[in-house]
DNA sequence: CATGAATGAGGCTTCATTCAT
DNA sequence: CATGAATGAAGCCTCATTCAT
């Protein structure tokens, strides 16, 4: 189109195209062409932002990066510290996250999928950031077995690797695809899950 | 290199250097060079038995379909009658899924990163499979609900998706990462995990 | 960067700028961001001074057309009538060519590596020029001929042919790579080489 | 066009047209479009025996080296002994370089132009073969200086240095140009000239 | 005058597929 | 049946040139 943009704005809209493209066509089957054609420049114009095909696919991964490092802050600001609270501070926990990949169903499309396939590093940069949820889990969940709230056979590396996969689960097959999600409904479900399991009071299998 | 093989066999043969090839490389990286290599076969004899390297790529699917179809068969004949033997009956099943997918790491490998990118019908057929026993499971805990083992409000939709999460989360950054993977631990993390959830006795958030 | 300067001295900044660019890495190889660079002007205050990249190498012939028409000028001033001095004028005269090229190294080594490949007419030119030269070359040997000092059967061409290849190779291969050639010894070796040939005194092969 | 040949046969083909392509238009101009054009065949096959653009220059480079080294062999094959027959000795080892470069004109062209711009290690290789003739003649040359054959005061190196400067301009701008140069003419010039110089007997300038 | 973002033709390379042997 | 040389469409990237500011 010939438009003049400043640099950020061009590079942040080739980015959104490119964004779009990976999630719809996957990384290796996107083309240059698709993704400038979906950002409306011409093909030098993705070469004065970005050096390769690669290049843009660590953009991308940048963005959600840093997305994804806002998420694990404000997740640290929660305090589990009130018994009291413990249930409803676990649910919006929960809520954030799947309203997290709600807000961006693209990029989740993108990380979940093939993300540490193509960036090798990608998969240490988000481990380090989750690391420290990951921490702050474990250090609740090691404390409340102490107090007495959790079961202290449960393993907390287990748990972790049960939360990933629930969420990446839950995003790619219901939170995605659907157009209205109901996350308060799973989150419901999950915090009830988590906390007693499926056994009906006063009973065991 | 020139063997004459039957027609089942030389299939066979370029199905499983396939699934090698992809389960290391991804379908858009494998090249057809790749698999012949691999197969140790003429590049225009890979062509006498797939039309092209989508036409593989189904065939390997169609394997796992096969094999998931008897895992799914086998799932069925379980019961879940006696109610002394569900814990173990389902830590069984826990551990046969683990060790279906321990068996086949290529296939699972290939099945949960990028099968229904690439074949939009895959994804379908699985549940086509999945649903009997999802089924079957969705009575088990509709039964149990209603004897009053098991938590009336406990969603079974939700249910299966939780487990369908863990198990392919598990496999893919556990199972498979690990030359010796401890299947069992996880079966009985996941069993009691799912039984009680991680509250301990006595209490409540 | 910005600055405004007269028309004439910031097309001179840039031409030499695409001399030095040029012989660093040829004319093919060279781009236009690298003369740009060279020269510390914008990528659109280029084409203000030229039409495009080949018109940059006729302005760099034409800075070299015109030194040496100079140089040839003052080689037609030279005069071989005095034959006591015959021989150190042909000294002054070699070593004027190698001080010529010395002077301008990034210029020779445009000139004698790809002019005549990218601008057809610059061969057209020069040897107009060096005609001029040739022509008061020959003219001096045909009349030494005839005086008795120069062998009747050498033929004028070839004697041209000798010296511009000595002087193109000698150039290349020693006063360009060097930081300081020693263009006497040259000059000498060249004379005595001229004048007598390699053989010893009172002898023939 | 769609034949099969031999492997060798045909990456003989694409030498040859690239040679004549690289002869014609440069190495940075040339394009494989032009090679493959030149020897009739698709844009893929062409990748079948280089693996890029520089690739089958080294290719063409080999083939000079090759004709090269035996056209040093059997120059050093040459014994400069019997003093009666030095003048006619030289005159064949003249002419015989003239026909090597007249039967191989655009090998020379590529060599003479671009070679040392393009493959940096190719003048080694040249030099390391030529340096056997050059030890050669130099030796000759002081063999003969101490029998009193030659001038003493003669650098050898500078002799080189003229040989291999006379030989390249002349193969540029006479022989090539020329679909009949007169080699013998050239090299009776060239070894009077080298025998005697140009000054007439009896006479110093 | 000067700038530098935008353009797109053109070059290099890969690889799924065909087909003569 | 098996082979592997040949094919060419399609992808990535560069860079000379234009033009709005």
């Amino acid at each position: 189109m010939g438009t003049i943009l400043s640099k950020e704005l061009r590079k942040g809209q080739l980015v959104d195209a490119a964004i779009k493209v990976f999630a719809a066509k996957g990384y290796r089957s996107a083309s240059i062409a698709d993704i400038i054609e979906a950002a409306g420049v011409a093909r030098g114009t993705f070469y004065l932002y970005f050096g390769s095909k690669l290049d843009v696919f660590h953009a991308v991964m940048d963005r959600y990066v840093e997305l994804f490092k806002e998420r694990v802050q404000s997740e640290l600001g929660r305090s589990y510290n009130n018994p009291l609270r413990v249930r409803s501070t676990m649910r919006e926990s929960v809520l954030d996250w799947l309203r997290f990949y709600s807000r961006n169903k693209d990029l989740a499309k993108i990380v979940f999928r093939e993300a540490t396939a193509i960036e090798p590093d990608y998969e240490q940069r988000c481990y380090g950031l989750l690391e420290e949820c990951f921490q702050h889990w474990r250090e609740t969940v090691v404390k409340f077995q102490k107090i007495g709230f959790v079961r202290t056979d449960v393993d907390p590396g287990f748990l972790n690797m049960v939360f990933s996969g629930v969420l990446i689960h839950v995003v790619l097959h219901y939170v995605i695809p659907n157009p209205n999600p109901d996350l308060e409904m799973i989150a419901d479900q999950w915090i009830s899950f988590v906390e007693s399991g499926v056994k009906a009071r006063g009973w065991h299998f």
